[in-house]
DNA sequence: GTGAAAGCGCTAACAA
DNA sequence: TTGTTAGCGCTTTCAC
């Protein structure tokens, strides 16, 4: 046999003829639909089997569905993603619908639409956005186009479903704890974000604010200090190199994001400083790496496997029914205590 | 306007009908392909402009390609993985294939041929597989159906080309640097292979191999010493407990895998035992993790940019030419010498 | 260089 | 319950 001497694909016209019933018959047993006998179907799925069918999504797709899912993954590097995509895979496991995986630029919006579009072009049935960088009118464009669910807050758009975790408690959550751990001097590095229409939806943005709202909470108001930089490493070691080098050293500082903190552990640890003696220090997002015994970073923990089950629930219902009202899910993250926050030293 | 109104889909009819051409010549000028002048090309595309229109994937795998790569991921949590993804996508960039991402169950073989099944399903053009678990008879079998490339180890097929990393040569590295600081008791972990058929082609088997190997050729045939349990922290630890319970301790740990190499760091760090002060560590494959500050381990990195850009060039001379040879390549790895590594203790 | 027409594998009206 | 038939949007002979 030559190696790409491949054989016809069996088609339903070939399963029909070798279970003596019509291709619509065939085809109806595939969707599971209304309209076959018990006898039938059995002789079908026989077939089915015997001859190793395969249906066709992109002929499906031309007429009715592909049974595709399009997951937008914005950077298959952040730890907290794949989480997602396990409660995913695992809500739509007993489904006939499969997931396939766009790989989204980083932040990089052209890159965004290029696989969005992509995946429209492909025939998805359904559509789910982890955390689009693209504009609102775009997402709802996309919508109209086909169902879709977009994974973190981007405002109650009527015509997408949303799913997200509560950031605003979230911060809250490691506000109470530092408070309750005796800290006064709670510093914040936030991710700076220039473009004014996502200052309200961006997480980064409603961290900060829960921050912000949270020191008020507990009286704190005066001792608000934050440093704007970025969500990465260097903006961690620089946020923290900026926060020790001001008039009152903070001795507890909230990272708006895990790698964000590594970068602050590592300037502590330029400063000569050590963690929690001298200063406590917690992430946001509980990455693998939080987890790490050697860092052991408190952290917030975002439920990323609940968010995708959810998100999965919802594309489901709008693919059976488009025309139902947008819902949008709000979960609560929890914080996870790890060994990087301790009480203040004592002065 | 109602959410979900949408209005149907510009279709190849629509750009004719607007170019005043036919079909065919539109169908040409997306394809690039001979018969068309300057004039109808240029009047055709500013129809496609004008008109938004985009070309149905669907449609056009019926008869002819999708323009879709299709690449299994075993495990998206691998940071190794991202790497591989990067090479591709650039590689990819300027052509008109779009990649879509199956994630493959990790280690999970009935779940691997789920996704790349369904890749099969849903037209792919080419698939790259990498690191797959399926044993090599399912791997013709994708072959023969559509062109494939497979990343790692799977011996030389002649249906499908393979692109993989050397990791005699980069086990050879780590023995070679610590021989050269001193070491002589040096041990391994390796992650115990049960499956016969898989011995001869996985990573972790050939690492095994290249330590062995390389022991010898330093004349430290007698010192080699080899805890077998899996690539995870977990069995990092326990291989490292069982090595430091042994009769004699070793000086340095080649972990066969980075998350190994933190699970023997937890050991060492159980046992009051400091790195690389009483015991140099050294990992494989150059994860992020490896690369933090707090961590620093010293590693073997698999290029795997290169490796993602080399298989994408495969793929798209193999999707040209179906019929050419299989070619396999092989890379090689460079160490990265980080703060786990140092001599050994005078004693 | 251009176009008419057949057909890819499937689904969905509509008949029977 | 089952089958007949007309497309879905493209590509591809094959004429012109």
């Amino acid at each position: 046999m030559q190696p790409h001497t491949q054989a016809r694909r069996v088609t339903i016209v070939d399963v029909a003829a070798h279970a003596q019933v019509s291709t619509t018959t065939v085809s109806k047993v595939l969707r599971h639909a209304y309209g076959t006998s018990a006898a039938t179907r059995e002789k079908v799925q026989r077939s089915i089997a015997e001859l190793g069918y395969r249906p066709s999504a992109g002929a499906r797709g031309m007429r009715g569905r592909t049974y595709t899912i399009g997951v937008m993954l914005p950077d298959i590097r952040n730890p907290f993603f794949p989480d997602i995509l396990d409660g995913l895979t695992e809500a739509l496991h007993d489904t006939d619908y499969q997931v396939l995986l766009g790989p989204g630029g980083c932040n990089d919006e052209p890159a965004e639409a290029r696989v969005t579009e992509a995946m429209v072009d492909r025939g998805m049935d359904g559509m789910i956005l982890v955390a689009p960088v693209s504009a609102r009118p775009r997402l709802e464009q996309i919508a109209r186009t086909v169902p879709t669910v977009v994974v973190g807050p981007h405002g109650n758009s009527a015509v997408y479903d949303t799913v997200s975790d509560d950031d605003t408690h979230g911060a809250a959550l490691v506000v109470d704890h530092l408070v309750g751990l005796g800290h006064r001097r709670i510093a914040h590095i936030e991710h700076a974000e220039t473009d004014p229409t996502r200052l309200a939806d961006m997480p980064n943005a409603i961290r900060a604010r829960g921050y912000r709202r949270a020191m008020r909470a507990h009286g704190l108001g005066d001792e608000i200090t934050i440093a704007s930089t970025t969500y990465t490493q260097e903006g961690g070691l620089l946020g923290a190199r900026q926060l020790l080098a001001g008039p009152r050293r903070p001795t507890a500082v909230f990272a708006g994001a895990d790698v964000v903190a590594l970068g602050v552990l590592e300037a502590l640890d330029e400063a000569g400083l050590s963690v929690p003696g001298d200063i406590s220090v917690a992430g946001y997002d509980n990455t693998t790496i939080a987890a790490l015994r050697p860092i052991s970073l408190t952290s917030v923990d975002q439920a990323g496997r609940q968010i995708g089950a959810e998100a999965a629930r919802l594309l489901l219902s709008r693919i059976a029914d488009p025309e139902r009202a947008s819902t949008h899910v709000k979960l609560s993250p929890t914080l996870i205590t790890r060994r990087t926050t301790a009480p203040p030293p004592a002065v």
